[in-house]
DNA sequence: AACATCTATATGCATCGAACATATACTGTT
DNA sequence: AACAGTATATGTTCGATGCATATAGATGTT
């Protein structure tokens, strides 16, 4: 009986290293499960450092108490089964929140940049 | 006997929330004290909420344990002692690896805004 | 004198995301 | 049989933050 994560606002996961917010972009492009996302990942360039497999992992499973993504077992094929990932409407229309918050994270680093730039020239 | 605090990178500090740096960055314009900086702070465009007074006091004794910043008590003037803080030439320096950061960030930033509109595109 | 309010600094406690280590298990190769 | 690669998952710890609370001097009001 999969229960909403306690927080209850998906978005009060901070954006530091956006890997939340990641794995809603990349599961919007493509299906996937979470070793691949974890590959995947490794090589963007919109995070910073290779993603944690327990963060991811976790991730996952959270995002999916959230409604935000659905999964269903693949097996067989070669290699242990694996849970694969899509994102769902409301997985989509939380990373356009995203979009817009990162837009305005952008205009706040500018004001920082700004301020500073305007003491130097003093 | 000030210590240093057990994060040896102050860069470690996430972010997110950017209190540190923003706090270096008033400091590099004006010398002030905890009380006028939580006033500035909820001015300031630069970050995103009002800062908990007790993050920014915190913030300041461990900032000067890591030597980013020296203070002095005033006291006499009008209300009660306040402790002064003044930027080092290390604060300084820390300041202008945020700047340098916070410009990778907002490449960050862009390039994940772009993966999204190619999504989009499809 | 008593009282509330503002200024100013500081600590205690609880929460939560992230890092690191570790466990489990199936598949393919030598 | 041993090992590397694929794949998912949990336990534990740590640090930053948020909320509440404590302390105390200065100012204003009745």
């Amino acid at each position: 009986m999969p229960e909403k994560s306690k927080a209850a606002d998906p978005l009060s996961i901070p954006m530091e290293k956006l890997t939340q917010p990641a794995i809603l972009l990349l599961l919007h492009r493509n299906e996937a499960h979470g070793y691949d996302l974890i590959q995947k990942l490794s090589q963007a360039r919109f995070i910073d450092s290779d993603p944690d497999t327990a963060t991811v992992y976790r991730a996952l499973r959270r995002m999916e108490q959230d409604g935000l993504v659905v999964s269903s077992w693949k097996h067989g094929e070669f290699g242990p089964a694996r849970r694969q990932y899509r994102l769902t409407p409301e997985g989509l229309k939380l990373l356009e929140e995203w979009i817009g918050r990162l837009e305005e994270r952008k205009k706040q680093i500018d004001s920082f940049i700004g301020y500073y730039r305007d003491t130097q020239g003093d």
